[in-house]
RNA sequence: GCGGAGGUAGCCGAGCCAGGUCAAAGGCGACAGACUCAAGAUCUGUUUCCGCAGGGAUACGCCGGUUCGAAUCCGGCCCUCCGCACCA
């Protein structure tokens, strides 16, 4: 008996109608800014986006019903490139995209031509974009989210780009823009920094940078460039190695003509336009040739080798056997007469070239994989353990870590050295291109590692709340962690610098502070409208109160921008998942700390965890794939919405998969049938369970108050709902009519799950004759009174009573037909209390024989503040109902063969 | 490599910050019983082992330590997951 979804969406149409969601500025309420990452707008949303979106719902929905005016906007990102390759590729036909897209559009569009329509307007970004930010205010509505919708905008359009035009003018004024040059991975096919996603295996198989050191070895007439990741070896060069296939030109790095291999060059000229070439050389001549050594002045030969490849570094190398295992090799195979050098002292036992030779068991060049595990372990090894010899001129003593340093800096002083950029690894694009690294030139960046910076942020850190806790410790690293970021690139959509126009704003750089947007967009329109573009000193009247003249014909507007920006801004929380802990989330902070002053900053942050499907990272190739908008038609939203609520805690892993759907599908189905079956009734309080039960609740709901505002999100909804429907088993075993039950907790029930099934708790409310949203009404907080402890408590004893019965018949196997309870009296009741405070010699003589007994028992004796004669005469139809037997009690000090009734722990005698 | 999180009963998943009330919430699954012609749903009970009277033993990744007392605090080890920069 689930709802369906014409229900669902009435109730969607009726609070949209209502504008039950859509607050203004309310001076005499508490206002609560809750707001979460804009949905990137390039394709359809799966299960796993819906997580952090759901959260962030229930947890505005709760605010809502504590009596805040809360404000729960969205808005659509489309800056970057994504949107822009994606459409391309639709435009140039890439069949892979276009299925993918066909299948998402089945669950929006009914017929094929609307879908081809549809796909032909990709071909435009702007239709990708406006297209999808459709589907998500569909989606997000479907699933009964309770946003604001009136300030929703998107980051490509005017007012967007205004604001954002305006936040790196001040950005710039405050000092933190800078510009420089940045090596990126690059394809030199396709002209384009590529990223992570644009490699092949990029994701599994993570492809860094790295920077090598070129050492010059002066020769005839010119030097030859070799690179090394180990400059500080350069002490035990024995030779040089060459490619023995692949051309060799002279060029001219830094004013020096210096010999480098055709194919090395071509990567350089992308790290260092300037290099030029400026000749060609036969291989032959560079082989006859001698070269010296920098700082020793030795004088060596290069030889060829297949160790060489002539596109990695410079297309040389220098060989050191005595540490680079790899020499070692190429010189035996070679035939060289080459002895190995050490040049690095190292502690005893420690691996070196020759223990690894024999140990590792390894013949020649061709056994590669093992090469190159050796050659990490020597390099780390020597670098964090090594100290420099006695061979190593100046720099003997020294240790590896200081040596490399020292001479890669008398290197470039001395104009002998220059650094060149690698991958970490051999690597290419999806579409097959090389990726090499390649230097930006005149990057632009925001300085993120600023002193003042970093102190304003990490204040603000401490001072904010992070739901959960353990997140504040890794943000103060984030922002220690964090130096220059780019900013702009020269590709995708988004803002155009202000003061370079050549560059576009990236997209983590323009979503830092477009949360205080949602609260003056409305009047901003108005005023774009009248005066086409806001200017940057409109934003600083309206966020600083800076003075303005001028605008007169806007001043309504302006007026209403500064009032409610005033009102509501200062985010609240920001829901986010974890991935964007170390990006986006410490771009925010920082940013907020740049610009606004304190009482304008964030207050919390709730760290959502990752979806996952079927136990994998939910991606196309996994194949777990699951629509959001599937999933709300095929189930319904609110069965969507508890389970994001109740299957995982708020920052943990949540695994979607359908079989745990099934089984919460019928806890909720028996929930909405006792709704169904619920006839208004008053409440009981008179009987013992329903004590219990209203007692029960009040503790239910509690619980659920203080889970939510530590946005324990699970902890709560199995407060409120698995746990109520419990009690409510429980007290109807206990003899007590539903309906009365029911009658004494409906409204406030229905109130607090409201945050987790918005629809349900509006029908039901509705059908028992209200005409109020009672995702607008207050929830109450309960006070514990002692009637309400007592009732607990009395349960649990009688309780803890049936459990005791139970297990004695268990235990002895043997059948039962009665049970004879005795609870202690006054005198039995004296004497505990006397044994309890080590009071022996008050016990009267006469009962000095009990005392034994009380002390085999003494841990379960508990005074308990109510009396338990008349609890357990009270629940005894309970206690013969579970147990099935007969029951008597009574007050009575009778021992049974030696055991007596104590307090709290009444004696039981089965016949 | 660097940084972070975590390992709890058949499974999922709380508890751990503030040590005892923890054989350890809740859900799922399994088993038994009730209801039913039957199945499903629902309800009741069981679900570490032992116990013919409400008890005991062993348990919260592994090994040690602190403590009268540890799932909870400390140290070491093993294992898993996540993030790591121009990418939204």
């Amino acid at each position: 008996m689930r709802l369906n979804s014409e229900i669902e969406k009435k109730w969607q149409k009726l609070w949209r109608e209502a504008g039950a969601f859509e607050p203004d500025p309310d001076e005499g309420r508490k206002k609560f800014l809750i707001t979460v990452p804009y949905p990137y707008t390039n394709d359809s949303l799966h299960v796993g986006h819906g997580r952090t979106y759901t959260l962030a719902d229930v947890v505005a929905r709760f605010h809502r019903i504590i009596g805040e005016n809360v404000l729960f906007p969205m808005a659509f990102h489309q800056s970057g490139t994504p949107i822009l390759a994606f459409s391309k590729r639709v435009a140039s036909g890439d069949s892979k995209l276009i299925t993918l897209y066909r299948e998402h559009l089945q669950e929006y569009e009914a017929s094929r031509e609307r879908i081809d329509e549809v796909l032909e307007s990709f071909k435009e970004p702007s239709g990708i974009a406006d297209y999808f930010s459709e589907v998500i205010i569909n989606d997000f509505t479907r699933l009964g989210f309770s946003i604001d919708w009136r300030r929703r905008f998107n980051t490509a359009e005017p007012i967007y780009q205004n604001f954002v035009t305006w936040q790196f003018l001040k950005l710039k004024e405050l000092g933190m823009i800078k510009q420089g040059d940045y090596p990126v991975l690059y394809s030199a096919e396709d002209e384009n920094a590529v990223g992570e996603d644009d490699i092949k295996d990029g994701d599994t198989d993570k492809v860094s940078i790295e920077e090598l050191t070129v050492v010059l070895f002066s020769g005839p007439d010119y030097d030859l460039a070799a690179a090394s990741l180990r400059p500080e070896t350069i002490y035990g060069t024995t030779n040089l190695w060459i490619s023995g296939n692949g051309d060799y030109v002279v060029v001219n790095w830094g004013g020096r003509r210096t010999v480098v291999a055709r194919e090395a060059y071509e990567k350089i000229k992308l790290q260092e336009p300037s290099v030029e070439i400026i000749g060609e050389i036969n291989r032959a001549s560079i082989l006859e040739a001698r070269f010296r050594v920098p700082f020793s002045g030795v004088e060596v030969q290069a030889y060829e080798s297949p160790v060489v490849d002539p596109s990695f570094g410079t297309g040389a190398v220098f060989s050191v056997p005595g540490h680079s295992i790899m020499d070692y090799f190429a010189i035996r195979e070679a035939g060289l007469p080459f002895k190995p050098v050490s040049i690095i002292d190292m502690p005893e036992g420690s691996d070196s070239v020759g223990s690894l030779t024999s140990s590792m068991d390894i013949h020649g060049l061709s056994e590669s994989s093992k090469l190159q595990e050796a050659t990490q372990i020597i390099y780390k090894a020597e670098y964090y353990a090594g100290r420099m010899n006695s061979l190593n001129g100046s720099y003997s003593g020294m240790t590896v870590r200081e040596a490399r340093d020292r001479i890669r800096k008398d290197l470039f002083e001395s104009r002998l050295g220059h650094s060149v950029y690698e991958t970490s690894r051999k690597a290419e694009t999806r579409g097959g291109a090389r990726v090499v690294v390649a230097m930006l030139k005149d990057q632009w960046f925001i300085d993120y590692s600023l002193e003042w910076l970093k102190k304003a942020t990490h204040e603000l850190v401490d001072r904010m709340s992070f739901f959960p806790e353990i997140y504040r410790k890794p943000m103060h690293d984030a922002i220690d962690w964090l130096r220059e970021r780019p900013c702009a690139r020269k590709r995708g959509l988004g803002t155009r610098l202000p003061f370079d126009q050549e560059w576009i704003i990236e997209s983590l750089s323009d979503s830092t502070i477009y949360m205080a947007l949602y609260t003056m967009i409305a009047p901003l329109r108005k005023i774009h409208e009248k005066i086409g573009d806001v200017p940057p000193e409109i934003f600083d009247h309206v966020v600083y109160g800076m003075p303005l003249s001028g605008y007169d014909e806007v001043d309504a507007e302006l007026r209403e921008a500064r009032l409610s920006y005033s009102y509501w801004y200062g985010v609240d929380t920001r829901i986010t998942a974890v991935p964007h802990l170390s990006n986006h989330l410490a771009f925010f902070l920082i940013n907020h700390a740049a610009m606004f002053p304190p009482d304008r900053q964030p207050r919390a942050i709730g760290i959502s965890g990752m979806a996952v499907s079927k136990g994998a990272k939910i991606g196309k190739s996994k194949g777990n794939v699951v629509s959001l908008i599937g999933t709300c038609n095929k189930y319904s939203a609110d069965i969507y919405r508890l389970f994001m609520a109740s299957s995982a805690d708020f920052s943990s892993v949540i695994d979607w998969n359908e079989d745990d759907l099934a089984a919460l599908m019928r806890k909720y189905d028996q929930f909405i049938s006792i709704l169904d079956a619920y006839r208004s009734e008053p409440g009981d309080r008179g009987s013992f369970a329903a004590r219990w039960f209203n007692a029960s609740f009040k503790s239910r709901i509690a619980r659920f108050i203080e889970a939510m505002e530590e946005y324990r999100i699970r902890d709560a909804v199995v407060s409120i709902f698995f746990e109520v429907l419990n009690d409510l088993k429980n007290a109807e075993s206990m003899g007590a009519p539903r309906n009365s039950l029911l009658g004494g907790i409906m409204e406030q029930w229905l109130t607090a799950l409201s945050c987790v099934v918005p629809h349900a708790a509006e029908e039901y409310w509705h059908r028992l004759g209200n005409d109020t949203f009672i995702s607008l009404n207050v929830l109450d907080r309960p006070g514990q009174e002692e009637e309400d402890r007592v009732a607990l408590e009395s349960e649990k004893y009688l309780r803890k009573l049936i459990e005791d019965i139970r297990e004695i018949m268990s235990a002895t196997g043997k059948s039962f037909s009665r049970a004879e309870v005795r609870v202690a009296g006054t005198e039995h009741t004296e004497i505990a209390r006397a044994l309890m405070n080590n009071n022996r010699d008050s016990v009267p003589a006469e009962k000095k024989r009990v005392v034994g007994d009380f002390m085999k028992v003494r841990k379960s004796v508990v005074f308990h503040g109510f009396n338990e004669l008349e609890v357990i005469t009270d629940g005894l139809g309970i206690i013969q109902n579970a147990l099935g037997i007969e029951v008597t009690v009574s007050e009575s000090e009778v021992d049974v063969s030696g055991r007596n009734p104590w307090p709290g722990r009444p004696l039981v005698n089965l016949s």
